[in-house]
DNA sequence: CTCGTATTTAACGTACCAGTTAAATATGGA
DNA sequence: TCCATATTTAACTGGTACGTTAAATACGAG
């Protein structure tokens, strides 16, 4: 099962129904009907969309007489991007140096030699 | 169909299996076997997470001899983090400075004229 | 050529995902 | 109370994801 927290995140992102919904959303809250609106699709698909982002934590859902106002859940990103920023520095580096790191810590599969793993 | 590449990487990086393959790989190139030894896991299913992340454009494949040398690929993560990038002024936004833009940009469930109240 | 190692492909099962329509639920208003 | 509106839940379907084992493929060594 993905429980974990940056799978769930991650998997939230995948589609790209619901990176509209948030993009849709990083402009202001919005109700189910009025976030359906734009998408050739049936509401209970979009509300569904809406759940599998709460559980996902980005976003939030209050309600407010039979509309539920949706918000953008900022705290929701944080771990994913933190995640993804670690790998940053293998595009932010210039290129020699990286196949100079690669180079360095990158172990040759020759035979031979098994027990001289990488690390 | 889940042919756009954002779509591709998000869903790429929702697995725990491959994240914990990229971790690894940020150390340093390593084969198939090399990859898969840490898992409770078919070499099978290894080969496919590997496809996976080689078609997101993850990682790289070079062929020497009977062995696959995987590499990390930089640019293969770039588009995912500045499209997570872009919400990251909502997390780093003090917690009234968003409210107040969402104050500001948050349209009425259609119900009449709206003029900017909520709540 | 034949054998052992490394890896992939094939075939299959189970579970989840994303959509549908129809029915249920909740609320405000006539 | 009854109705229209907003949204969710239920039940179902087709497609895809992820794991398995068994067989196929590719290569170097002897």
């Amino acid at each position: 099962m993905d429980t974990d927290t940056l799978s769930k995140t991650f998997s939230a992102l995948a589609d790209p129904t619901r990176r509209a919904i948030l993009a849709r959303l990083a402009q202001g809250a919005a109700t189910v009907g009025e976030l359906a609106e734009p998408f050739d699709m049936s509401l209970p698909a979009v509300s569904r969309h809406l759940r599998v982002l709460t559980d996902a934590g980005l976003i939030e859902r209050q309600t407010e007489a039979q509309w539920r106002r949706c918000t953008l859940r900022a705290e929701g990103f944080r771990a994913a991007a933190d995640w993804i920023d670690f790998y940053r520095r293998f595009w932010e580096a210039r290129f020699d140096q990286l196949d100079a790191f690669l180079e360095r810590t990158a172990p040759e599969p020759k035979k031979g030699r098994r027990d001289g793993r990488r690390r």
